[in-house]
DNA sequence: GCGAATTTCTTCGAGGCCCGAAAATGACGT
DNA sequence: ACGTCATTTTCGGGCCTCGAAGAAATTCGC
């Protein structure tokens, strides 16, 4: 079944991919150091690092200045990743806009694409299509990177075809139904991942606090969707293996409000920006929600509550007991030590929590274990394109990089 | 950070492992079927099982009978575990039983204990001390076991200690709060480990029937508690990677029916036995719950809701309703293709399975996904001691006998 | 009854990889 | 200039896996 077999050939790749990892997460550094991190002895990381060399993955740096002039002994030679091995291209689509970046391997931004997205955009346009055309922009406005590009990969929101292919449901309008991601894979002759929104979030939340890094975090986004993804000691965990969930569309209360999914009762339909205009201006839970909420409308709000509007408040409180609920419920499975709420929703956490603590404090596993923290970050935006750039260039790493052949010794 | 180098010694420990895992899984094999199945060469397999016998974890079985006269050719010799390699003590406690096993290294039940436990058990003796006598008993009864004893397991219900030394919380009268592994480890000089029972019961079913062995599978144990736990894609997955959740004290409704554990609208006050019937008596539902259900009386109810009894019916409905949801808020997580209920609720498959499928019809992930298909199995019992001596003997081949020191060669 | 065919298992040498120890390297201090 | 010191490379030994070829144990065909 499983050929996992171990032969000497694995270490090899093992223990490469051991030390791109260190590069990876540390920055350029010395053999000695990556010895240490690593575990391995100086001479294997010696061979190995000529290997690295010799195929122009990595290159040795110039140092360029001693941290500190009290240093006796030889100078280290720093490595780092040599920033022409390889390119991706990265992709955040998004309900009103999309972002392509080109990235070198050494994690630099190269080039960025912005641009608007409508809901006509893919009906006009099939998305396999509209994304190959924004690759071959970035491919014509950087022609050196588009000899070596070898990845492609996309933020999206909704569910995943089995296989990867596309997605089965979207809230970005037009978007599921078609394999885009198997048609643009074709068409460039590069593999294309697909990854979930929420599961890049919390991905990325974890290399931009260095302290949350090891600790189990729930990274909940708040915003015009509500999204979650979750990071247990270091590891992604959730849906099939993904790491990421349906958070948003958990059921919160039987025939409740109707939610833009189209069901009813989904923690999204109180806690996302429109379901909290909803609430806050006494209008119908069943009205169907408004397709955007203007940044600025949501910003009046969080104001009007913290003034004391009881109108106001009472939407951020339905929000923060349907959020509340959400994670005690995810708490009966996993229990992570910290909550970050990430997002527009992340502004207005002072109005949210007590209704979230209020919640969770009904639940048997909280008052065994306590309550876990509750932190704020406001921006989204930074972590899901730190997340899918690592995740990417970690997948570069450890799949193509670490298995290249072995040096040719005489 | 992650000392996770390999070296040539780390090959062959896993690759015994391999080997040992194929046996486990396959039972007494041939060599050259050992080598198919893991992917070694024929020679690496000669060379670890030369290892494997020299230290007597394995023995070569006298082929008995040849399955088809057909077989031309030298006839393979088999290979199995060596019984008498170890053994292992394997405790399940319950809240009205102990049942103590002692099983050999190949999965043969030597000897069994069972007894009576009540609330006043824990009162009288320490939990430390009632296991540490079962314990002994054990040895007594089988002395040429006691002397190659290898590890102690558990199956608990209860919420865990982080560091697995006992348990902070426990339906178990007075079960909690004492470190009784740590103890009975420190007296015995064996290694104890705790295993929840849910993940047991995901665990157990997944050797029951080797068609559920590779799909995602959420095993729910409805009975005297509500209890579950998940198997992915045949790994197994949840709370702290530790595979088990506290899904039965998953809220269901805010501040709903009182739940044995104290605190209110847990799915289990609606869907345990003593939940059902308080519901169909028209018992209010901050009634503190009874102690303990005769089965008899469970079989009963079930019998009168079969024969169309509304308040019995009405019971039925609700607990169906209250796994459903429970079901739909956790499939926003996971996604099992099947949901396997055991347990004495199974027997009532019939009657919870319009409430569940319902509710899970009214998520998003189930509309998109499909409905997961619901299988019932009455018997809990049996997997739960399959699951329990599998993980064990496994940990067992993994940890112990897959890395001893190499064979000495000349 | 005896050799050919067939399948299983073992032996043997080659090639890789890792490690520890020892040597080489390069800068600093006196 | 020369010792000190930290980093890096080289070298030899020890394991491990693998493929190929040989040994072993049956059945088949005549």
């Amino acid at each position: 079944m499983t050929r996992n077999v171990s032969d000497s050939d694995s270490v090899r790749r093992q223990n490469r991919g051991l030390i791109l990892g260190a590069l990876r997460s540390g920055g350029p550094q010395s053999r000695t150091a990556l010895a240490g991190i690593t575990g391995l002895s100086h001479a294997s990381v010696t061979a190995i690092m000529q290997d690295l060399l010799a195929q122009r993955i990595v290159e040795e740096l110039t140092s360029p200045e001693r941290t500190d002039g009290r240093m006796r002994g030889r100078p280290a030679t720093l490595v780092g990743f040599q920033r022409a091995a390889a390119y991706v291209a990265l992709f955040e689509i998004d309900v009103n806009r999309l972002r392509a970046s080109l990235v070198d391997y050494s994690g630099v931004l190269v080039d960025r694409i912005e641009i608007a997205v409508s809901p006509s955009t893919f009906v006009e346009t099939p998305p396999g299509d509209f994304f190959a055309a924004h690759l071959d922009s970035l491919r014509g406005r950087t022609p050196q990177a588009a000899r070596t590009l070898r990845r492609i990969a996309i933020s999206v929101q909704g569910i995943l075809n089995p296989d990867n292919s596309g997605l089965k449901w979207s809230p970005i309008a037009s978007l599921a139904g078609s394999s885009f991601a198997h048609d643009l894979a074709r068409d460039s002759g590069l593999p294309v991942a697909l990854y979930k929104r929420g599961r890049l979030l919390a991905e990325g939340t974890r290399w931009l606090d260095p302290g949350l890094l090891q600790s189990s975090v729930a990274t909940v986004f708040v915003g015009s969707t509500v999204a979650m993804g979750l990071s247990l000691h270091g590891h992604i965990t959730g849906r099939s293996e993904g790491g990421a969930t349906e958070f948003g569309h958990m059921n919160h209360m039987p025939n409740g409000a109707l939610c833009r999914c189209g069901m009813r009762g989904c923690i999204e339909a109180y806690a996302a920006d429109y379901g909290i205009l909803r609430t806050s201006y006494s209008v119908p839970d069943t009205t169907p929600p408004a397709p955007a909420v203007p940044a600025q409308q949501f910003d009046a709000l969080i104001q009007r509550a913290e003034a004391g509007d009881r109108d106001a408040t009472h939407g951020f409180n339905l929000a923060g007991r349907a959020i509340g609920y959400g994670l005690s419920r995810m708490m009966a499975m996993f229990d992570p030590s910290h909550i970050l709420i990430v997002g527009p929703g992340a502004r207005a956490l002072d109005l949210l929590r007590p209704e979230v603590e209020a919640a969770l404090a009904a639940s048997l596993v909280c008052k065994i274990n306590g309550l876990p923290k509750i932190l704020a970050h406001p921006d989204e935006r930074e972590p899901i394109f730190r997340g899918l750039m690592m995740k990417t260039l970690s997948a570069l790493d450890q799949t193509d990089f670490a298995a290249l052949e072995t040096g040719s010794r005489v």
